[in-house]
DNA sequence: CGGTAACTGCGAATGAGTCGCAAAAACTAA
DNA sequence: TTAGTTTTTGCGACTCATTCGCAGTTACCG
């Protein structure tokens, strides 16, 4: 529900440019995937399949979610769409371009989305403890947002 | 595959004070679930409810999978016993008296379980940074092991 | 020993995602 | 333009993990 989300405007430039990147690469510019393109272009955060499947309906003679999700599998291959899996609920894609990567809640299940960059401390420190590189681009860090915590921690009013 | 888990042996005082926990809350204590906890307190790791059900064959006349899922539930919710998603695959389950939370391979999805204060440093800064309170217990730390890292980084040796 | 919840087993249902296949596009070259 | 080739699509069926409904048992209390 909670996303900061900052994904590119839906501009004819921007779809165009990933288009270009699906012919450079033998792959078919069709109906459909264009327009799931766009829905990723114009969403303000990740998207799951259904939702987006949802958003096809009128807009193209006949679709359905088995194509959306070949779709997008084919997009993430490509390398223009990433997808999350925020807990419970179906996976969640979004335009890999802006590097986001996640912070959800565990208790209100809001989604933060920040830019990879504001982890590159705990990563470094991960990195130390552990050895470990992590990534929350696939799975976000998971806890308790701050309203929750504060709820949890303070006044247990009955 | 890869889990540093230490488990409470397998005594029958350790099921026995478990299973006083159950009837203190005014819940049954069938076969079935006996077997179960015996699973949970014999197992080296978290156990998918499939593998626990599985146990079961041959030491219950009759066994089924529901039943098991039934009885994880509520033994989760009497707080003896906690859940795990790794990624893909199914949830898995283990006793929540050591106070495990994992850390998960993205790449070749090994599991390392650490005790709960091995994380104190990163959820410090995590708290700090975002005033989320990280949580490593339902889903883990998800990132690329020291192994899968060393290969990805140095020698991309054809 | 009942009685009466709480469990169990079964089978069917759910939700998310995948697969196989024939029909329908998209490119490509002529 | 059109014919040919190859990708995609739409559909339905299927998987896997998990849940649900319900009638039949079973564990515990008296």
């Amino acid at each position: 529900m909670t996303t900061t989300h900052r994904s590119p405007a839906l501009t004819a430039a921007n779809v165009e440019a990933a288009v270009e990147a699906l012919r450079e690469r033998g792959l078919r510019v069709s109906a459909a995937r264009r327009l799931v393109l766009e829905a990723l272009y114009g969403a303000e955060g990740p998207l799951s399949a259904e939702r987006i499947a949802e958003g096809l309906e009128g807009r193209l003679p006949r679709s359905d979610l088995a194509s959306v999700y070949r779709n997008l599998e084919t997009l993430e291959e490509v390398g223009l769409v990433r997808h999350v899996h925020l807990g419970h609920g179906p996976g969640l894609y979004a335009l890999a371009a802006p590097e986001h990567e996640y912070l959800a809640c565990e208790s209100c299940h809001a989604v933060r989305s920040v830019a990879r960059e504001e982890l590159d401390g705990i990563r470094a420190q991960v990195r130390e403890q552990f050895g470990y590189e992590a990534r929350f681009t696939h799975f976000p860090l998971v806890g308790l947002c701050p309203n929750c915590l504060a709820e949890s921690e303070g006044h247990a009013h009955p």
